[in-house]
DNA sequence: TATTGTTATACTCTATAACTATA
DNA sequence: TATAGTTATAGAGTATAACAATA
């Protein structure tokens, strides 16, 4: 395990200070980082983070339309739709034809995918575990639960 | 049969809730809100999230160089020339040939610029502000270091 | 040789409009 | 009319390589 020095983050000598009162900024560039090494990760099995996302809804909720999947996830239908195309060409998750909506498709993960989707997860979590190793859980808790307040605040503004 | 849900979800539910474990998935989502609500405030002003930054370095540390200011920022240098080529154009900032280095520009901002920076800075705490209205400033206070204290370990660990 | 700013380019992510087939 | 999925496309944001002028 590697022993990183710990020192107290100061950002008086940084060009950016008078950003840092912002915590939309602070979120940007810490996502930035986190994204930059997932990505990084991911590639190892050939996942990109939006398809993770994906197979993740698709493992826990088996039987979902693409059209709850999008707004579950907040992104685009059509954005979902090359996602998925890519997913199941790689026979990572597959289309059946809803009953009772022939218009709809339920999504299902498949073995192949559920393999996948779980090592994925634990490289996520080894990840997140490593950069959050001098976090107590407590503040990991109660960062998660800001985020999701916050988010939850600002899209009820928007509606 | 076909292998579906019993309760079709609703918008309600949640999809994700696997993925809400991870801090990184609540910090997209969280910042993917607050960007978007951000971008169509500055539209009224033609700034974008991008070019408030640069400005806000350059107000506060004016002379600074662009090789500078694009690490600091965390962006691409080349990157960097295009917004600072939409800012001189709008008369918001200013190159200047750096004394010693021939090379280098100095950047300053503008009357012009440092007006439109403290309206988009205004923009932007009133924003936050709404958002952060039932948070305690403790809360987010610790929530900045946080997300601080997160981007330097990402970044500490990939160098 | 290395660095500053620049150009060109490409790749990802995201957003929107329009189409089809169903409802 | 409205909705589910699809297609095409355009706009951002981001990343890299290569170049000229200068150090």
């Amino acid at each position: 395990m590697s022993i990183l020095p710990q020192h107290p983050l100061t950002i008086k000598d940084q060009a950016d200070s008078l950003l840092r009162q912002f915590i939309g900024y602070n979120m940007k560039r810490a996502y930035h980082e986190i994204q930059a090494e997932l990505t990084q990760a991911f590639k190892q099995i050939g996942l990109k983070i939006g398809s993770f996302a994906v197979l993740c809804a698709v493992l826990e909720y088996p039987g979902l339309k693409q059209s709850a999947l999008a707004e579950n996830l907040a992104i685009e239908q059509a954005n979902l739709v090359q996602m998925l195309d890519d997913l199941e060409k790689k026979g990572l998750v597959k289309r059946e034809r809803a009953s009772g909506d022939r218009r709809a498709y339920a999504l299902f993960i498949t073995e192949k995918g559920k393999k996948l989707c779980l090592q994925a997860q634990q490289i996520c979590s080894d990840l997140e575990a490593d950069f959050l190793q001098d976090c107590s859980a407590q503040e990991i808790d109660s960062l998660i639960t800001l985020l999701q307040k916050i988010e939850g605040r600002v899209k009820a503004k928007r509606i």
